[in-house]
DNA sequence: ATTATAGTTTATAATAATTCTAAACTATAA
DNA sequence: TTATAGTTTAGAATTATTATAAACTATAAT
């Protein structure tokens, strides 16, 4: 039933203290059957639901932040004013709905690259991401 | 020697007119030998560096979003606060160096993409972007 | 040329996302 | 049990951007 053990032990790996807002947050974005794309502003609405427990806009804030440092979740690349993040941390692509603005997974291998650049020199790749704009 | 002829003319045909601020603000990002990444910020301390005639913040806002709607510049895909756009309005790809901000032009043919998957139902590819992040 | 008007610029205010602050609280180790 | 380092919180501060509305100007019609 409630396996916040999981979390509470994921938690402590990451060096993060399990408080219960770490743990209910966690529950809401990774006790998921679908993977989650979210602003934090849409967050606060499904953690801050009527008659749930309050958390502070501050913390899941601050939440976010250290859940993604953690690499338990993925900041998304839009041109947008807010931020985005996915419960989907594998490395995938995404199609970016220029009318609805929502954004859809685009699995890893429905990508293929035949050719990527060197990085400049010094640097090292850490990330390659594919964004595909999509309208009517 | 002083070729505004070719700002004006290109404003009109996109039903831009011509106005003193709008060919100031041209001159400064086509009138380069490199494509230039900027932000607004960085391109209002551009345009109004000491001496010059003052352009209003704005103006400056409302000539990039001008410029972009028209298609004489891109903007750019990142996931930082600030909007980035780019001279080079050819399809292309970019570095984004995680450590100094900065963006780096990648030729459309370094990237080269052998699947690309289909877009969902009713929706058209309206544009591709490769976003490489690296790092030291 | 003169005038009317629709488009543009401007300073400033408003908004919105995010970060900061510092006091209260709490998990953890001693 | 206690000390402390980490965490949460409300609210203030900051930052990028957009809105407002008055003054200005390019342009077309007279």
């Amino acid at each position: 039933m409630n396996n916040n053990q999981a979390f509470i032990d994921k938690l402590r790996t990451s060096g993060l203290r399990p408080t219960k807002q770490r743990i209910l947050i966690a529950k809401n974005l990774f006790e998921r059957s679908k993977t989650f794309h979210f602003t934090v502003e849409k967050l606060n609405k499904v953690i801050n639901k009527k008659g749930s427990a309050k958390v502070s806009l501050a913390t899941i804030y601050n939440t976010v932040e250290a859940f993604t440092k953690a690499g338990y979740l993925k900041e998304i690349l839009t041109s947008k004013s807010k931020s985005y993040y996915d419960t989907n941390i594998k490395s995938h692509h995404h199609f970016y709905d220029e009318g609805t603005k929502e954004l859809t997974d685009i699995d890893y291998n429905q990508v293929k690259l035949s050719k990527v650049p060197v990085p400049p020199k010094g640097k090292k790749i850490k990330n390659l991401e594919v964004i595909i704009r999509i309208q009517k």
